[in-house]
DNA sequence: TGCTCGATTACCT
DNA sequence: GGTAATCGAGCAA
């Protein structure tokens, strides 16, 4: 194997060695078997891509969360293996795909070794490769050229910011759906791949401040600090957190006419 | 078998 | 800021 590059991600002080067999730098499997607190932070900067037949869209990633498991209540392996996340509880590396709100597709990149379902959700990036590929997937034909004259006030320049804003938006942009659920992304030759910061002419991982707080959306474990993003970058996510969600009494008939209110 | 909810987004006011 | 869209997973009965 040719070893085509080398450097030490500023955040955990993680030596990374980066070997090449195809075309594409790839972040190695060791790099994902460590827990998903680790793995994350340094994942910023890096760059996500998948190369279709349709072509190639890369995003530098901005924004991502670690779901731990057993450990995390919010991580969809947490009550065990099912058929929709079995890829979590296999070796790390892979892509985990699953289909949420009827519509959206989310990536995660699973972490720790086989049996430890942990993985890291990527949220946000911005396109670094592929942008018309990525413009059309997401607007359209005729709003190719990411013009706003399709609908409402966005303008260019927000729809460029939002073409992998969301790992919803990210994944459409990317063309990620079931279809790469338990993709390697360290194979040779596979259909999608990390690369480091510097693959394609991004600044080093690390570079910017590293932020962290609480998760997007979620309604358990909600106040664990498992977010990472680049601190002042527009290609992170809009924060939006969920009140607490409450255990729900069972539907008595007669029970809201004696309470009355609706919220505590 | 049926129901509820969701690691979201786009559009409208 | 509010809400509709939309459907699969998971749970309860």
């Amino acid at each position: 194997m040719k070893i085509i590059s080398s450097w030490q991600l500023a955040s955990s002080g993680y030596a990374l060695t980066v070997h090449n067999q195809d075309a594409t730098e790839r972040l190695p499997r060791e790099f994902f078997g460590r827990p998903a607190t680790e793995v994350a932070p340094d994942l910023l900067g890096c760059v996500l891509w998948h190369a279709s037949p349709a072509g190639l869209v890369a995003a530098r990633l901005v924004e991502v969360e670690a779901y731990r498991g057993a450990l995390d209540p919010a991580s969809h392996s947490y009550r065990g293996r099912t058929a929709r996340n079995a890829v979590m509880f296999g070796p790390p590396g892979h892509a985990y795909v699953y289909f949420t709100y009827g519509m959206h597709y989310c990536v995660n990149l699973v972490c720790q070794p086989a049996g430890l379902p942990e993985a890291v959700l990527i949220r946000a990036g911005a396109v670094v490769a592929g942008a018309d590929l990525a413009r059309r997937r997401r607007y359209g034909l005729a709003d190719a050229d990411g013009s706003a004259k399709a609908s409402g006030a966005r303008n260019g320049r927000q729809r460029e910011r939002d073409l992998a804003r969301g790992p919803g938006r990210l994944c459409q942009a990317l063309g990620i759906d079931r279809s790469l659920d338990g993709a390697d992304a360290c194979v040779p030759g596979g259909p999608i791949g990390i690369s480091p910061p510097e693959a394609f002419g991004q600044a080093e991982a690390g570079s910017g401040a590293i932020r962290v707080g609480p998760r997007v959306g979620i309604s358990r474990a909600a106040d664990l600090p498992w977010r990472y993003w680049l601190a002042g970058d527009d290609h992170v996510s809009a924060y939006k957190a969920l009140p607490p969600r409450e255990p729900q009494p069972k539907p008595v008939s007669d029970r809201a006419a004696e309470d009355g209110t609706m919220h505590g």
